[in-house]
DNA sequence: TGTTCTACGTAGAACGGTGCACAGAATCGC
DNA sequence: GCGATTCTGTGCACCGTTCTACGTAGAACA
């Protein structure tokens, strides 16, 4: 009947303490390498944790020190962008002994909040939020409970927490220049939709007032703007129209590559030639743009960078920073058929 | 100088029951809503909580009771079949009243190991990987702390985790014989290199398994699969030879879109036509493929099906299920016009 | 009226760490 | 050789929950 069977009990940090003949707290000590433990102790007690493969429990130790441990919350897991910013965050977080756990906002608010939410409450040392949706009244909130830094959204003047960019207006400057360079004059801007005046903060906004300032500051008149819903199932079908409309523009600077892609390809669907009929130039210089078969010229804003940027500021605002810290960095054309 | 401001204390569950005016179990008994509450208590909590806005800390949580969390190991974020399986997991978690936080392995298998260790350290409730590096070894002695669903890893014989897959053998069968059936017979298979005997278990071995066989089947002789390394920086070079040699097949089942884009591209690049002059089918189905300028037919394994499955199988093994489940399901062409 | 049940609520011990205050040993200065 | 000063290591309270055991009041029963 009574199965003498032991539970695999799991080997705590009392585990340890007995098997090295030693206290709690010196093995504390040794896990967190703090002040006062003598170099056989250290060793002593670094031998027990080996021999006994002794992993420290991340949920108690927030309760009262650190977890070492960084949040991450993606707008989505399939936005092309992404890998290059992760891949950045990783580097630094990893060197500095932190470890990263992720979490899918959707690019929808309340998911977004719950997943900020559900960190603090793991009690993660801090958040790196990507091209977050989030407004920054709510950001500023949460800001309180935990040290975020954020990428792809600009709010310059936020006290709370930490914002990394490339320079978007810049950006899309830059991309207008370049057109006009190669001659083109009929240059219009797909962003993306609808139009919400309270979010002049994140980045498509903000390429579209670069945009705006490079058309004026050419001499090329009104600036021309197109938006289509980005959630309508019909988005496709409105850009088919629009690229066969009497409104085309001879040249477009699109606001990502998200919609640059399928606007090349509507478009040579169509029978159109680029850019012998449409000139292209998009945004985010992903891997697909690069495909032969596509073939985009896109700005690129060195992802990896952001990412490492955007670490080392939640790092050192985690170590005790208060004051914000908003950095900017310039992006760059890659060059490529389309225009 | 003595700045009175009471630092924003976390509100805690002792907040609440004093706020209530009740015991701390009776809170915790309703956020559990356990067994032993009145509806009048209940409803008073409920209000305090409201209140307060309290959250129960997840760590404190995870040191005795569940963290209805759970965790997600990817190989790697830029995978373009993740998102859907992505998408399966959450929205079968969320249903359960789970939050889900992601790792990413970066195919590489220390880092996968330590991500598992981390989500055990965080008391997550159980664990989903994808695609999985981790030896089946490995992965039983971590499934004996945890729970753990694995998808895209054949391990038909693990007895302490389950698993769910598309039927890679068969997938690889039906691509061999849609290529039959259009009248090619000189068909080769590109796998995943380089080959290691030891990794049978994972999807490209499966997929080699189906091809030959389905070669076999239909009297083409010795099945021909090349491989390329994939890790290697000049394997785009190695493809490009390969395809301009005297080797290459009239036709290429190809064991991931991951390899068959740069393939399709490669080819068109050279002057090849697809199909005119080299037929492709790759595997995944991923939405790059489907771009009218890619147009890649390739084999749709269903990923979300794949996510629920997996988690499906997760909650009940969470809920006490002991024996093991192994779940197969089918995967169907999609026909594009590269064959 | 007294006894047994049931339903509700509570006290207090875990859980596995951290970090503070402090004691004893070792070292130092003179 | 002695007090003062560092250096090590320990004991213990604490973090915010869950969960077991138990007390109590009222209902049901005899």
């Amino acid at each position: 009947m009574n199965e003498a069977k032991p539970p695999p009990q799991r080997v705590t940090i009392r585990t340890v303490a007995e098997d090295a003949g030693v206290s709690v707290a010196a093995v504390s000590k040794v896990m967190r390498n703090a002040y006062g433990v003598s170099e056989a102790l250290r060793q002593n007690v670094l031998e027990s944790i080996e021999r006994l493969n002794y992993r420290p429990s991340n949920a108690a130790r927030g309760m009262r020190g650190q977890t070492y441990t960084l949040g991450v919350v993606l707008v989505g897991i399939d936005n092309p962008f992404l890998p290059q910013v992760f891949a950045g965050i990783a580097s630094v977080a990893n060197a500095a002994g932190y470890k990263i756990l992720m979490g899918v906002g959707a690019a929808h608010m309340p998911m977004e909040a719950s997943l900020i939410e559900q960190m603090i409450d793991s009690h993660m040392d801090g958040i790196v939020m990507i091209a977050a949706q989030l407004s920054g009244k709510l950001m500023e909130k949460y800001a309180r409970q935990i040290p975020i830094a954020v990428i792809g959204h600009h709010e310059p003047l936020a006290q709370t927490f930490d914002t990394v960019n490339a320079n978007d207006s810049h950006g899309a400057k830059l991309a207008v220049r370049a057109l006009v360079a190669k001659g083109y004059r009929d240059i219009g801007m797909v962003s993306l939709g609808p139009y919400r005046p309270h979010d002049t903060y994140d980045v498509a906004p903000q390429r579209e007032i670069g945009f705006a300032s490079a058309i004026v500051e050419a001499g090329l008149g009104a600036p021309k703007i197109f938006r289509f819903d980005n959630m309508d199932d019909a988005r496709l079908g409105k850009i088919t129209s629009f690229l066969a409309g009497p409104d085309r523009p001879r040249a477009l600077f699109v606001w990502s590559d998200l919609d640059g892609i399928p606007i090349l390809n509507v478009a040579r669907q169509m029978g159109l030639h680029v850019p012998e009929d449409l000139a292209l130039i998009a945004y985010d210089n992903s891997p697909v743009a690069a495909l032969p078969l596509i073939d985009l010229a896109s700005m690129d804003q060195s992802g990896i960078r952001l990412g490492q940027l955007a670490t080392d500021a939640l790092l050192s605002r985690i170590g005790g920073r208060k004051a914000a810290q908003h950095v900017l960095i310039d992006p760059s054309l890659t060059i490529r058929s389309s225009f």
